[in-house]
DNA sequence: CGTGAGAGGTTCGGTGAACGAACCTCAGTC
DNA sequence: GACTGAGGTTCGTTCACCGAACCTCTCACG
């Protein structure tokens, strides 16, 4: 969340808001676990300041949560920001924070986007267990985000549009 | 996180993170879980400027996430604040948070503090799964905090003291 | 070879939130 | 009637966020 570490909190909760607790932060994971791993892809849909941005990403790399290499494609300047593993162990609170959202502020048409078990079609709820089959879901590559019925999603950025249709976990977009 | 508001990000994280995503909040709503539910010791143990923390609980209780309400003890002008059912819904996400933060910053003597089953005495993993009986812990008043080998905890205040030894969460310290 | 465009930034001035100290108010108590 | 502790509010300073402008490097094209 924000600025300044939470000295004199020897916490380990403390200790991972110190990391993702920071404004935009989370949001920037949970585009990362939905397959966004461009900079300009990060800004587009996040609307973001670039000053921001960068040092978000940079603070993330820092801590070990986001790797920075040379995009695959081989394209000159081009990067990717992609998670570690360090950076997975995020998927329980990723998951969990939505669901809470959802039922604090929910929508009318029902909830937005929502995460799905690729084995058996199941939905996942705040403690990532497929509502189906009763697994729980440790590996965020063995789900998908799928739009929900209340998903009107005004943006009309790439990466929006093509989260209109389901997409498998840390699968790169595009 | 943070002061202003997610705009047009139509997404339930979002939406959870207006409520729940400015700096202090988590470190207060993890408080609440521990049994902390007034002011003063809010601010004994969090070394929070007292104007945020009158910030942060206002918006917490108007977003519904916490109740207000004059002490039961009677005492003149006391009140407590107290986790509703929607603000009991970030269970999973407050162990999830603290998984992550011991992972990413860990302590060299071990974790700092940890939850257990009370029913069978088993760890929490990140997704609130006890580690010996395997049941996912839906309700935090089935656990409890225990200190763990690296709990040097420097604080000396009434709240941090009391959590030197077990407590059942949700339940009123002291 | 020169020009242009896109990726991935950095720099800068203005605004607004967090910080911490001081002050205020009300209930009970001595 | 004075004091103490709970639960705040007010105020000036500091610091991070914001957004616009600018910079650099690589590739594509003529």
């Amino acid at each position: 969340m924000l600025p300044k570490d939470y000295a004199a909190q020897d916490c380990s909760i403390a200790r991972g808001l110190e990391l993702v607790g920071e404004r935009w932060t989370l949001l920037l994971l949970r585009d990362a676990f939905y397959g966004v791993c461009r900079y300009s892809d990060f800004r587009e849909r996040l609307d973001i300041p670039k000053a921001v941005l960068a040092a978000r990403l940079a603070a993330l790399v820092d801590s070990g949560v986001m790797e920075k290499r040379p995009a695959p494609d081989g394209a000159g300047t081009r990067h990717e920001y992609v998670l570690t593993d360090l950076g997975k162990q995020l998927w329980p609170a990723v998951v969990a924070l939505g669901r809470f959202g959802e039922r604090a502020a929910p929508n009318a048409e029902g909830p937005r986007k929502h995460f799905r078990h690729l084995d058996c079609g199941g939905r996942l709820d705040a403690f990532c267990r497929c509502e189906r089959c009763g697994a729980t879901v440790e590996n965020p590559a063995d789900a998908e985000v799928v739009p929900g019925p209340g998903d009107r999603n005004a943006r009309e950025d790439r990466i929006s549009r093509a989260l209109r249709a389901p997409h498998r976990l840390l699968t790169p977009i595009a």
